[in-house]
DNA sequence: AAGTTTCGCAACCGCCTCCAC
DNA sequence: CGTGGAGGCGGTTGCGAAACT
């Protein structure tokens, strides 16, 4: 039954091609053209797979093959397909002219996604990891503390000290248009004055993309001397920092799960508006009215250990300059119907299903 | 200069769907 | 209609080159 097998898999060369196999391969495919792959070997006298040999032709001989090094383009559209339909590689590399999946997937691997790493950003989601903790946190009930101490909050920190927290410029980079903050302030918060206690923060502040403002934009913004987290705003009362609970309905009902409950953890997790935060310095201020930030979250606790320090997360997006178009918006035009298709059956989900799409679609 | 580690990428592996038999 | 290979794809590996100690 069935189609006779293609080859002698036992009895096969395997391993890197030499210069004289190619050469057979350019001569049959010069000759005869691209057809059944399963009679390359016999007819162009290589001791082959055909699959073997459809490899090597697709990855490698195409003459139609770029061999040189992706250009920030490329990158850009392909960090931008990969954050809209996740690891299709070979529907990328359509899009890309001259590149193979295989190409494109060794970028990835060995450039990309080391590159998201090291900026702070998922690879996989394309958040950042803030983000993605502060929501593991809400969805699991997990104390933040345990997520931002893990993963996020190397910061140094001093604490029962004057309020101080440094904006350090970043370092440049061609997709970087925007600067993501995210800082872990220790303290005392409720009930204490600005000169209670001292934030310090040296660390770099890291790039981050376009593409997420739209997703968490709609809760933040900042005006004038004031900063707005969704319910939450700092405004800029001198030498005060007073931070209130939110009305009961502004708590988060998952963050109320606490896994820790038969322990003896006063757990207080909850979230609050911030109704006022400055600094003594205010050239070190946590706000300075003439830097545009867009927030995207912020997550207060309130001394889970009882150790007498509360601990604030803010996340936050600079915009550096005017948002240049990505790629993406070229290389779609051109871009093949079905893939189209997608970023547009994607679009449409983010607005009708968006808790589908991020609990689904995340590739 | 030699040894070790890291990087880059070609090639392979294994799974899935399609389709010839 | 069932079987199993071809073709396609994403994930992984292995090895030579480059970088580092």
């Amino acid at each position: 039954m069935g189609r006779p097998p293609c080859c002698d898999k036992a009895n096969v060369k395997r391993g890197p091609w030499t210069a004289e196999e190619d050469a057979k391969i350019l001569a049959y495919v010069s000759r005869h053209g691209i057809g059944n792959w399963t009679l390359v070997p016999q007819k162009a006298g290589l001791n082959r797979c055909g699959k073997s040999c459809r490899l090597r032709w697709t990855n490698y001989l195409r003459p139609d093959l770029k061999h040189d090094n992706f250009t920030p383009e490329e990158e850009e559209c392909i960090l931008e397909l990969h954050r809209t339909i996740g690891s299709r590689w070979s529907l990328i590399a359509k899009q890309l002219p001259g590149r193979t999946d295989n190409d494109v997937k060794n970028y990835w691997n060995t450039k990309l996604k080391k590159k998201l790493f090291n900026m702070g950003i998922d690879p996989v989601t394309h958040k950042p990891f803030s983000q993605i903790f502060t929501e593991f946190g809400k969805l699991s009930g997990l104390p933040n503390t345990i997520n931002q101490n893990a993963f996020v909050n190397t910061e140094p920190r001093l604490e029962s000290e004057p309020f101080l927290l440094s904006q350090e410029v970043p370092h440049a980079n061609s997709l970087q248009m925007i600067e993501q903050y995210d800082r872990t302030l220790s303290g005392n918060f409720l009930g204490k004055t600005a000169s209670q206690f001292q934030v310090t923060n040296q660390e770099p502040l890291q790039p981050h993309f376009l593409s997420e403002i739209s997703s968490s934009t709609s809760s933040a913004s900042i005006s004038n001397s004031t900063m707005h987290f969704g319910s939450q705003s700092f405004s800029r009362e001198p030498s005060q920092l007073q931070i209130s609970p939110s009305s009961p309905s502004a708590w988060n009902e998952s963050s109320l799960v606490d896994p820790f409950l038969s322990t003896d953890i006063d757990h207080k997790e909850e979230e609050y508006i911030i109704q006022g935060i400055s600094s003594p310095n205010n050239s070190l201020a946590l706000v300075q009215e003439e830097i545009p930030l867009i927030a995207s979250a912020s997550i207060i606790q309130t001394d889970l250990n009882n150790t007498g320090n509360d601990k604030v997360v803010v996340s936050g997006f600079e915009l550096k300059s005017e948002p240049a178009m990505y790629s993406m918006e070229a290389s779609a035009s051109a871009a093949d119907s079905f893939v189209e298709s997608i970023l547009a059956r994607d679009s449409q989900m983010q607005l009708e299903f968006p808790e589908l799409l991020d609990e689904f679609c995340d590739y």
